[in-house]
DNA sequence: ATACAAATGAACGAATTGAACGTTTTGAGT
DNA sequence: ACTCAAAACGTTCAATTCGTTCATTTGTAT
């Protein structure tokens, strides 16, 4: 895959005149390098970065090499037909997920990267295409038409993808505030805690994923050291619910002020969330990015100078 | 490790032409040396230089072995501090342990980059770098002087670096053999499954990682589906021996004929072995690399036509 | 509606880039 | 040492991009 674009690639891509992709360069909005002569080039997470920022969506992905061709058919003979792409989202989210049970990791990253350039973002990927997938998968197991190992099998495949995602993000300033986060002992589900920090690093914060399966004291001990100014703390699967509640609030209690805690997962019913205390409690990804960015803007005083 | 390379190299790492990059030597702006016949040769520190004089950064590093340290720099971050990367293995060892347990992940990625072309490959890498680091860090945990947190946080690191190196290998023909293989219920340890992946992705095959904790029955399931030439189990944790031991060995049996069941991993001691019956056993990524090369060859009596 | 500011998109000569091509050098095997 | 295919040489040339200018569209306040 290509890494970085010319100004008219993009100008397709955004469907936007070249001119204006020129000019949003030169005033700073899309980051761009230069060839020895003076051409400029654009990167992929410039590029990434840019859509965030605005708001923009790639109205034409393939132009930069995200080509959404051959969904349907896998790798077939020399078909010559260009299947009409299948770009709306229900079609796209149910092909993500015969591709995820057929364990077609190649299909699964095209429909991934294509509605992550789509959508110019993780948070929509998060919430409407894998936890949907993952969500229906789930009833399906429970009926019986899907085999454990399918399930399994489609989260490495995602967990591959989130990491490709994740490598393809900016690297953060020294200077960006930081979230931390996790899960609990019991809590062996890595995919809501891998987009929980790839959510938070989409916003432009410095981030330590600590893993699953973490006892609270060390989830504290951790916390202490580095004194982020987030912490989430994910939470797909309880399995002692009195024994969580108490070492949870324990940990709540002694978390140094001035950290935020932030949970989410589907393990927090209404049974258990009032029996926590915490800063916020977040149902979807998107919750969780809209928290990202207010908390970024209200807790860094340091208004820049330009 | 090859120390000078060709403008065609250089430009395949570079993403440009080969043109460019002739071009660019003839200007000064590499460095260049000549062999006797006049052929360009550009050796690793002037390209180096042009790197940094040009804020570039390779886009394809294992166009010229993968490529040492601060080539990684991240996009546009204005670190100029060049942190000198030692290359003797066992101070890499240390460092890369250090950065480990400091959750410093782009340390991690110069050194594990580093240490793939200095030695070439996935399994020595596997082997001498990150079972003996984790090794190491067990250790220390034992004693009390490393926190829970700081392995599980070192693990995450190593599972991104692990998913980005296996984006770099090479899609596998889809006619290459097929290996397959996971942990089983109650092994939650991802890394070494992953490692076994890629070492097999390494050597030609196509692969299927089911992933960790899965029930003795889907694996069995996942196998008779997808008719694997080879099925790897990890085994680095066992939660009930005896349990263990009578499903496993029901799961031998029934796997379909012509199936070779390859064991590896730190559980398997010598109590737990002698009641087992597999193909093969590994101790090292090494003999898994090996024990790839010939069961890939010896299974595929088609001998080229060349 | 009108006027004005700001942003967008088109146009143009100058400059850069990347592909093509015939010739020469390299490196591996005999 | 000799042979030969693969790779690199230097050069040319079409296509693309640069920076700039200017007309057009969009947004907003009078």
């Amino acid at each position: 895959m290509i890494d970085s674009f010319t100004p008219k690639q993009v100008a397709v891509a955004l469907q936007v005149s070249e001119s204006s992709v020129k000019r949003w360069c030169d005033q700073g909005a899309i980051r761009t390098d230069r060839t020895l002569g003076g051409h400029r080039r654009i990167p992929l997470p410039f590029l990434m970065e840019f859509l965030e920022a605005t708001n923009r969506r790639l109205v034409d992905p393939s132009a930069i090499g995200l080509d959404p061709t051959d969904l349907v058919f896998g790798h077939g003979s020399s078909m010559r037909q260009k299947q009409s792409l299948v770009t709306e989202e229900p079609a796209m989210l149910t092909q993500f997920e015969k591709a995820l049970l057929a364990g077609d990791e190649s299909t699964c990253r095209k429909i991934v990267s294509n509605w992550f350039a789509m959508h110019g973002g993780i948070t929509s990927l998060a919430d409407n295409l894998l936890s949907a997938a993952f969500k229906s998968i789930g009833d399906r197991w429970q009926c019986g038409t899907v085999e454990i190992y399918q399930e399994r099998r489609g989260c490495e495949i995602c967990c591959q993808l989130i990491h490709e995602l994740r490598r393809l993000l900016p690297e953060p300033p020294g200077n960006a505030p930081l979230a931390m986060g996790g899960t609990a002992s019991g809590d062996q589900y890595q995919l809501p805690n891998q987009l929980a920090e790839i959510v938070f690093r989409e916003n432009g914060w410095r981030t330590i994923s600590l893993g699953t399966n973490i006892p609270f004291a060390s989830l504290l001990s951790a916390a202490r050291k580095h004194m982020p100014k987030v912490f989430w703390l994910s939470v797909s699967h309880i399995e002692n619910i009195e024994q969580f509640v108490v070492d949870y609030n324990h940990f709540a209690k002694n978390l140094p002020k001035g950290v935020m805690l932030v949970l989410g997962g589907q393990a927090l019913n209404e049974q258990v969330r009032p029996s926590l205390s915490y800063s916020a409690h977040c149902d979807s990804m998107l919750q969780l990015a809209n928290l990202a960015r207010s908390a970024r803007g209200s807790l860094q005083p340091k208004a820049g100078h330009i």
